[in-house]
DNA sequence: GCGCTATCAGATAGCGCTAACATGAAACTG
DNA sequence: CAGTTTCATGTTAGCGCTATCTGATAGCGC
């Protein structure tokens, strides 16, 4: 006759059982999993074979409960279809799994409405940290992050007025000296195409663009602002755009190396010599910039870097180091290649 | 004189708190929550009522462990550069998020030790659902979840033995279509370019390209399969390899449209005309065979609505429904292009 | 030896929620 | 109308873990 069960039990192999097993206490042993170092080596040896032996896993959600934060992360893309956008997921994830972390992902989709459930529905997890992507997000969102005290990292650009700390590179100076290695190279009249201008970073970049030429004399006329996203596609549409309404156009800037690529293939298509009747310039430095025909001159983003950065940044701030506020701007790099 | 405070509490608003001041039992409120129809009307008003002005979240963990279930889907994908996970991802989420579903992501950049130390990090949190993209899974892995009786997932490709559900498309169907495209079009020296042939997904491609040639009294002999990532820039490396060891070569069907585009790019830099000296096929229709010049030949795969099938399949399972072992084949589509 | 502090281990009491059961009232039955 | 069924709600008892406190042991100078 084995006890009536009264209630239910998941049958798991709990703290418990270990501690049972190593004949401790349930606290030592959670001690010696979560603070080694609080524990003394006899103990933790004896702790550790039991939990080899069981097959121990732990329960997060208990841990949690109890503890009232998690080990999750959780990360809000604008769409992961942006550029350098997996990168710096894979960047984050690989600092962060180490350390026990995981991520907990939302795609926005590029609405606001998502980001705000998305927000609500993680903020349910008791998150250790929150990471953002690209940095648009709307004002209630910032408020209400700011709000809960955890500690967020934008990455990606340079932020306006960050909400805690940040990682990104100065797209605007990527714009800037982009702009300016095309007038050193003698060109004159210099387009920008853009995409998606309300997202900040892209708008730094075409900023930094018109500053370089007002800085040089030259206007800032040729613009294009399409609003959608910046693909192969778009670029290849909006070529013929430009060349309409800017006959004399000698390079055009685009927001992005997918779009360049676009207008790439589209003078490919027109035989328009590149860069001998049109230069073309992205950012990115995609893939596909290095091996294109001609290849693409292009600004490489660290993307990957960011993402190491930002978990950085987060693991010294959840142990316990002072480091919120911090921005972190990190090195862009001007790939010179044959369409300027 | 207020209580002196014993333990801890975290302050914010419990379900307790909603039940005090709506004047119900806090299981009431549980109910009302998740349960909606089985609570009357009138509390259901009194009680959102309370939700609403308390400004009330749940706290998932407590959830979590007090009914050993909690509402994270984990995903688990080979690496988010992966052409057409980022668009799975986005239909999965886009159906599990309303149903209050949130993703747990895990990117195992193709390394079978990544896998395991995520899947052991994942199983943690005691997930509703596991969905696995690529299904290129060691066996250690499929026989912890076949173990975990979790409802899986697998999406991208047919599964050779499913784990238990499956959606994705016949990429060995796709890859003889294909050929026989080619084939029809009057190409008899078809090339195949492979990489990470490890890939289940794009093992079959490759290996509808031999049925289809060897159906058609051709000898698929022209084949490099690199371990390189298939990239633009490896196309583009491997064309020349091609045409060294098979000069007769007038077709060359890539294992994906970014090798595609590679080749097609480096064509265009040794003055090859495509499809005159050199057609080119590739797979998964990326934007990018849309705007180059000239158009790719490829084969549209459903990403996006194979995350929504696996979302749909996962909901129906967690309701209760045995769709347990269901594979579901979606339809690919042959795009005809300007390349063949 | 004495008191004193540092160190480690254990006991206790929840964290906030939900499964399972109990209850009471209304809605049926013949 | 008693007796049964149904339904909406309340009560109880944890889920598995950790914060906090208490106690035991060891180390220290004097």
């Amino acid at each position: 006759m084995s006890e009536a069960k009264k209630r239910r039990s998941t049958g798991r192999v709990t703290l418990n059982d270990v501690a049972q097993l190593a004949g401790v206490g349930a606290m030592t042993v959670s001690r010696a999993l979560r603070t080694p170092e609080m524990v003394s080596d006899k103990m933790r040896e004896r702790i550790d074979a039991a939990v080899e032996e069981l097959g121990y896993i732990p329960n997060r959600a208990a841990g949690a409960l109890a503890s009232a934060t998690s080990q999750t992360i959780v990360v809000i893309v604008p769409s992961l279809a942006e550029a350098g956008c997996g990168e710096m997921i894979a960047g984050l994830q690989q600092t962060l799994l180490d350390e026990g972390y995981q991520i907990m992902l939302g795609d926005a989709q590029h609405l606001r409405q998502q980001e705000e459930s998305l927000l609500t529905s993680f903020l349910q997890h008791n998150p250790a940290a929150v990471v953002l992507f690209g940095g648009d997000l709307g004002e209630t969102i910032r408020a209400r992050l700011k709000a809960s005290r955890l500690p967020v990292v934008e990455v990606g650009a340079m932020a306006r007025s960050p909400i805690d700390m940040n990682v990104g590179v100065s797209n605007f100076d990527a714009g800037y000296q982009l702009t300016r290695h095309l007038i050193e190279r003698g060109y004159r009249n210099i387009g920008f195409l853009c995409a998606r201008q309300e997202q900040w970073m892209l708008q730094q970049r075409m900023q930094g663009w018109q500053k370089a030429l007002l800085d040089n004399y030259l206007s800032p006329d040729a613009i294009i602002n399409t609003s959608e996203r910046p693909s192969f596609s778009t670029g290849a549409t909006m070529l013929g755009e430009f060349l309409l309404r800017w006959p004399e156009l000698d390079a055009l800037i685009c927001v992005n190396d997918e779009l360049a690529a676009g207008v790439l293939f589209e003078c490919q298509r027109r035989h328009l010599a590149v860069p001998g009747k049109l230069a073309i310039a992205g950012f990115d430095d995609l893939d596909v910039a290095r091996a294109c025909y001609p290849t693409l001159t292009s600004v490489r983003i660290p993307y990957r870097k960011m993402g190491q950065e930002a978990a950085e940044l987060i693991l010294r701030q959840l142990a316990g180091e002072s480091v919120s506020g911090t921005a972190l701007a990190l090195d862009f790099q001007l790939q010179k290649r044959q369409s300027s």
